[in-house]
DNA sequence: CGAGGTGACTAGACCGGTCTAGTAGACCGG
DNA sequence: CCGGTCTACTAGACCGGTCTAGTCACCTCG
């Protein structure tokens, strides 16, 4: 069985050599590619199986003149990223590729990230939230396939998977006012086609209900600091029996603000969150937030990109998912009721 | 100057031609390898620049029989281990090396995603808070380099690089003491050789202070929901001034439940975290925590990976770094001070 | 002055795949 | 019976680097 000294790992000529056929033909049978009989194939996949073979991709690579890279920028303090990045892997090794990471960080900003994909061949970029501008995205999406994952920009040449923000928003003051809440305000996400959106869902819905009287919408941002502030805010003037935040951190800093100044959630007031991050779903936060599915938009990315890559598509693409909403105990029907 | 109808991107072929001299002259010129003058090196790059040409990875690799893939094993949800990636990536980047994610999440176990990373041929494996057995790792480590971050363990075929968790919490104690701390509890983090380390350089410290009679310690693990128990568990019985936890979500989760049933941080108690992580940065929570300098750390993992893939080194290296202490406003002098 | 050494450089095999151009044989219709 | 088509298969060039085994000019020294 083994009387030659091979010490390396096997090639397809020693597949080729066992099965019987030409280096050629194991080619075929491994790439799927017609021009193989049944029995054949069979065959060549025993001999292969039998000696341990496994195609090199470098090889195959080199050959092709490709890398299957897809680069990928994100902002690693983001848990909503991380969590993205997740299923970006799994997508992209299902598909044969390989993920090249790009970190956005405080002294390494987006388009630097970028470069340094390109300088690594990327033969298609995904960008987690870019802050590029219209004309820099335009520019890039010209050389190669470019995925936008959460931002809502108009530009004709590239792919984006995003959520429905404004139904998610929606959804999470439909739930408050079934609970029975009325005086319902909305902490703001600032500028942004998404904080845009989510505070949208927020006036649509309150009008929906008739409430429009009840709108309040406050400063925000994106994190715990801002959540705070706002709440702080809060406390001069009327108190609302519900807040919405324009994400989970946010709605943390809030929930934060209000315990330490004596306001219990969710007894006192309610507070909702967005993204469903880990951290909402901690047993001691417990925050009813909205899902953005990252996994799904993962799998949407990746498809995006490599349908690009191989030829399979050549117009934009724009996929709009629809989030859900998680209720948890940071929800509860307002006082009196 | 561009009379040739030369469509795609430039070979070594295409820079000796330009400079007149040998595809194998590039070669060692653009590897730096010895057999160049220097006036011949710096024509070869001026060519080079000329008609932009960078060298083809997939080829080189392929000539070289390698691929340069440093396998890697994280949890998503660990924001401590989101940091170390951005290093460990960093780091690699700098030594022309990619790094393969293999994240382990519930339903995709340490082992499967080792075994992920082996079938893409990972040279090397940096595996990061590993959990798998004695045996395991030294089958592993018997294959290829392996790299264990954060854990300790007496194994003679692989690296370790880790920070002195013992001295770090020793450092925690001694900041408490120095504020006029002398009841200080210790929640601690379970099983496992980290949480045995912080948990002896309490006992160390608080023995060394001569405050041996106020060591306790309390059960605690590595999650909000933990911290938050044991703090429950903490109202009965005598208070202490001051809780040094095993992490910083561990404190967090304290902290919380301090605070919803009204004992204020840092006025009443102070707290501390451990790993300083983003969380612990946050304005909201701004919490006295110990940080593990993941860039450090990282550094040194790819490092380590490397000089055993290029055989700079055959012998096993721990590196055992000095843990940082960063105070922050969960800590101060406790009352009637 | 010739043997031997050294530094600069080159031809061409090689890495392990993919793919084009081609062969051999089976089948088929007229 | 013969040209044409189809299927199964193969030889060998090729991808773009690396590297071995050279060549050649020049220097050194007995």
């Amino acid at each position: 069985m083994s009387n030659a000294p091979t010490p390396s790992v096997p090639t397809m000529r020693d597949v080729a050599a066992a099965a019987g056929v030409s280096k050629a033909l194991v080619s075929i049978v491994f790439r799927g590619a017609p021009g193989a009989s049944d029995e054949t194939r069979a065959r060549v996949f025993a001999a292969a199986e039998q000696i341990g073979y496994r195609t090199n991709r470098t090889a195959s690579l080199l050959a092709l003149r490709r890398n299957k890279h897809i680069g990928l920028t994100m902002r690693v303090r983001n848990a909503f990223h991380a969590e993205l990045v997740e299923g970006l892997q799994a997508a992209a090794d299902e598909v044969d590729y390989r993920l090249v990471l790009g970190t956005v960080t405080a002294n390494h900003d987006e388009r630097h990230a970028v470069e340094t994909l390109l300088e690594f061949r990327c033969e298609a970029l995904i960008l987690l939230g870019s802050t590029l501008t219209r004309a820099g995205l335009q520019e890039l999406a010209a050389t190669r396939p470019v995925v936008l994952v959460g931002r809502r920009v108009s530009l004709d040449n590239l792919d984006i998977v995003r959520s429905a923000d404004d139904r998610g928003m929606e959804a999470v003051v439909d739930h408050l006012v079934s609970l029975g809440h009325r005086r319902i305000v909305h902490i703001a996400g600032g500028p942004g086609a998404i904080a845009a959106d989510r505070r949208r869902g927020y006036i649509r819905a309150m009008r929906r209900h008739g409430l429009t009287e009840h709108t309040r919408i406050l400063t925000g941002g994106a994190s715990e600091a801002d959540g705070w502030r706002a709440a702080e805010e809060l406390e001069r003037g009327e108190q609302p029996t519900a807040i919405t935040a324009f994400n989970d951190h946010c709605a943390l800093g809030a929930v934060d603000r209000l315990t330490r100044s004596g306001t219990s959630v969710p007894e006192a007031v309610s507070v909702t969150g967005y993204d469903n991050s880990f951290v909402a779903q901690l047993a001691a936060v417990d925050l009813t937030s909205v899902s953005q599915e990252p996994a799904v938009q993962a799998q949407w990315a990746i498809q995006a990109a490599v349908d690009r890559l191989e030829g399979r598509r050549t117009q934009p693409a724009q996929v709009v998912l629809e989030p859900r909403l998680v209720v948890r105990g940071s929800t509860a029907p307002p006082l009196g009721t």
